[in-house]
DNA sequence: CGCAATATCTCGATGGTCGAGATTATTGAC
DNA sequence: GTCAATAATCTCGACCATCGAGATATTGCG
């Protein structure tokens, strides 16, 4: 694997790229009296309403990678702060469904707004077969990543197990 | 910006990827008694060792976007690990060089090798101008985020300004 | 020398995260 | 129906990473 291998620098390079991205959500937090925790959450909240998902605390903790005391923690800070609202589910009562209220959205898009819109914009000087280049890359290495991250876990068992996740993971339900 | 624009839809995809490497990392902190922090130090020293450049606590900090009394304990948790070492530099005695030691080295490849060997061997996979293409992808995000945050933190004085950063980034001094 | 700038470190306070366990709700067996 | 097992969330106490403010030491300028 020489140093001036094509594919190493491109892997050096997507790091370089990850590590702009936590800065940005880094000041983002810093500037909102949130912290770095909470600026994932509130990413993977959004997220889950724009597809339709049904968000839940044990959803939300195994999402980020903490366990249940610090989700609830977590939870208690997003709705002290009016993003998000508790709500218990009617069918299954031991669940609460976690609400994105309009503040978070609005929060939400104007900080990653400009950055979104930036990144799509460069992305129309891509043409068709190029962006399939794109999105060819970014699935392989994210699919990676998620492989070995699922096979340390089950092999790696030398070491604390961390958190209690359920390992459960709720898709759709029907809305 | 319709959501089936096939550029916001990478946009997504590559914030996907990065969620996924933050989790890997996480995964490789607590494996290892490691916080968060402590990973994305690592990674910036053995990158700087790499490139020859020379590591000073001011300089990981502002790579990091901690504190100085945040950097002073992260370097201690380090040391104390023994995955740097401290030494003064003659030159400048208010300075003190991190000497990235071994088994830094050693523990870093271990657990992140694996996942490089997969990613770049996945990178074979793509023809010359396909990494071209890729690599000019990576650019425009990582150049992206990077003037945003730039800017961001220029134009946004609303908010209170996070950390002490000497916003000096010394490069290469020659070794 | 005095003085400002720089680099690192110390101190006390805040609060995010954790492990363990409590609470409440659901499910299935008898 | 009752009981135990499981599940989802929350509470509690302890730990420690991070912060702001300021201390200490060094450099360089005049």
């Amino acid at each position: 694997m020489d140093d001036q291998d094509p594919g190493l620098q491109l892997v050096h390079l997507l790091r370089a790229v990850t590590v702009e991205l936590d800065l940005f959500a880094a000041e983002f937090a810093g500037r909102n009296g949130l912290h770095p925790t909470d600026v994932r959450a509130l990413i993977h909240l959004l997220d889950a309403r724009r597809e339709n998902l049904r968000a839940t605390p044990g959803w939300l903790g195994s999402q980020l990678g903490v366990n249940s005391a610090s989700t609830t923690a977590l939870v208690d800070r997003l709705e002290r702060l009016g993003l998000v609202r508790r709500e218990r589910d009617t069918g299954d009562r031991r669940r609460v469904l976690l609400v994105v209220r309009d503040e978070a959205i609005t929060l939400g898009w104007s900080f990653f707004g400009p950055l979104i819109d930036e990144m799509v914009t460069e992305m129309r000087s891509f043409d068709e077969r190029e962006l399939a280049t794109v999105r060819r890359f970014l699935l392989a290495m994210r699919d990676i990543a998620a492989a070995r991250r699922a096979h340390d876990r089950d092999s790696g068992g030398s070491a604390r197990q961390k958190a209690d996740q359920p390992g459960e993971r709720q898709e759709d339900q029907g809305n």
